[in-house]
DNA sequence: GTCTATAAAACGATAGAC
DNA sequence: GTCTATCGTTTTATAGAC
C-alpha cells in the first residue's frame, strides 16, 4: 500500500473530533489553532474543513454530543418512583461515574461555555439546565416528604453539583481510590449534608 | 482642561489591570487581545507596554496579587487554637465571603492556570496549595479529635472547596439571599457533611 | 479527500516622534 | 507617557490542482 496521504478508511472525521477534544481540554478553545488540530490528526489545516464548517461549529458539536450523551445515559439509569433518598444516591453515583469516565468532555462543557456564540450557548445551556433540574426535583421531593433537611432545593442543587463535579480536579484512574470507593465517599458526604 | 489624551494622573497602571481583569474573566486570557484591553482603558495598544513587559506577565501579576491577598486575608482572619468545629466554621465563612467579594479574581485564578507559563504556574500553584493545606489541617485535626467523621482529609478538602467555590456560579449581589444567609446555608451543609 | 498556496485580517510587540 | 506606524508572525478560511 505505502499510502502516505489521503483518506484513512473514512475515520478522519472522528479523529478530527478526538484531536479537538483533547486539545481544547488541555489548552482551551481560544488557545488552540486549526493548524494544531490538523497536525495532531496528521493532515493539512485545509482538510479539516471537510469535517466542520468552522472552528466554532467544531466546539459546539463536541459540547452538544456530550450533553446529549449525558442526558441519554441519565435517562437510561434513572428509576421511576424511587424514594427520594434512593433517587439521590442513584443520581450521585451516576454523576460521579459519568464525570470520571469523560473528563475531557466534562471539562470543556464547563470551561468553554463562554466561547460559544449566543445561539449555540442557549442550546447547550438549556440541556445543562435540564440535567440540573432533575437533581433539583429529587431534592424538592425529599424536602416535601420530610426526608431532606434543606431550606432551598435550588441552592442545594448547585452545592451538590459543584461538590460532585469537583471530583475531576483530583481523581486519576489507577490512583489510591477506585471508582466505587470514590462514589461511596461522595455519597456519604452528600447523604449527611442533605438527609434529615 | 479638555485633555483628550496623555496620562491620567498616574492612574493608567491600575486601570490597565482592572480592564485586563474584567476582560480575562469574561472572555478568557487567550481570547482577549492587547488591543481590546487598550480600547477599554482608552489608550493605544503600544501604551500598555509601559505597564507590563508582555501579556503573560499581566496575567501572572493579576493571579499573584489575588492569591497573595487571599492568603493575607486568611492569616488575618484565622484564630489560633480554635477547636476544629469552630475553626471549620471560621474557614467556611471566610471562603464564601472572600469569593463573593472578588468573583473576577477568583474566576481567573481557577480558569487560567493552564495559560500560565511553567515557572509562573509553579508559583501560583504553590500559593493555592498553601491555602488548601490550611483547610486540610483543620479537617485532619477534627478527625484526630473525633469531632469529624471522615475517611480521608485530603479528599474531603477537595469536596468542601469545590462546593464552596461553586457559590460563584450562581450568587449575584442584590439577589434573593444576603451574604450572611449564604454563609449560613453553606456552613450548615458543610457541618452536617463533616461533623460526627 | 487531501494537497499547496494564498487571501484578508488580527495578533503581540517594538521604534521613534512628540 | 502616549501617540502613530509598522514589523514579522499567525490566524481562520478558501481556491484550485490532483
Amino acid at each position: 500500500m505505502a499510502r502516505t496521504q489521503g483518506s484513512h478508511s473514512g475515520t478522519t472525521g472522528p479523529r478530527v473530533r478526538k484531536a479537538a477534544l483533547g486539545l481544547f481540554a488541555q489548552h482551551g478553545f481560544a488557545a488552540v489553532s486549526m493548524r494544531q488540530i490538523a497536525k495532531e490528526v496528521g493532515v493539512q489545516a485545509g482538510a479539516l474543513y471537510n469535517y466542520t464548517p468552522d472552528k466554532q461549529s467544531l466546539l459546539y458539536e463536541l459540547m452538544f454530543e456530550h450533553m446529549d450523551a449525558l442526558l441519554t445515559a441519565r435517562r437510561e439509569e434513572a428509576v421511576a418512583d424511587m424514594p427520594p433518598i434512593k433517587a439521590l444516591e442513584n443520581f450521585v453515583r451516576f454523576h460521579i461515574r459519568f464525570h470520571i469516565e469523560k473528563p475531557d468532555e466534562v471539562f470543556i462543557a464547563y470551561m468553554e461555555l463562554r466561547a460559544l456564540e449566543d445561539s449555540n450557548f442557549a442550546k447547550i445551556e438549556a440541556l445543562r439546565r435540564t440535567y440540573e433540574n432533575e437533581l433539583e426535583s429529587i431534592l424538592q421531593r425529599g424536602i416535601e416528604s420530610g426526608d431532606f433537611a434543606l431550606d432551598d432545593a435550588r441552592l442545594a442543587t448547585f452545592a451538590v453539583l459543584s461538590m460532585l463535579t469537583g471530583v475531576n480536579t483530583w481523581f486519576r484512574a489507577g490512583g489510591r481510590l477506585s471508582l466505587a470507593e470514590v462514589e461511596t465517599v461522595y455519597w456519604n458526604m452528600v447523604r449527611r449534608a442533605v438527609v434529615a
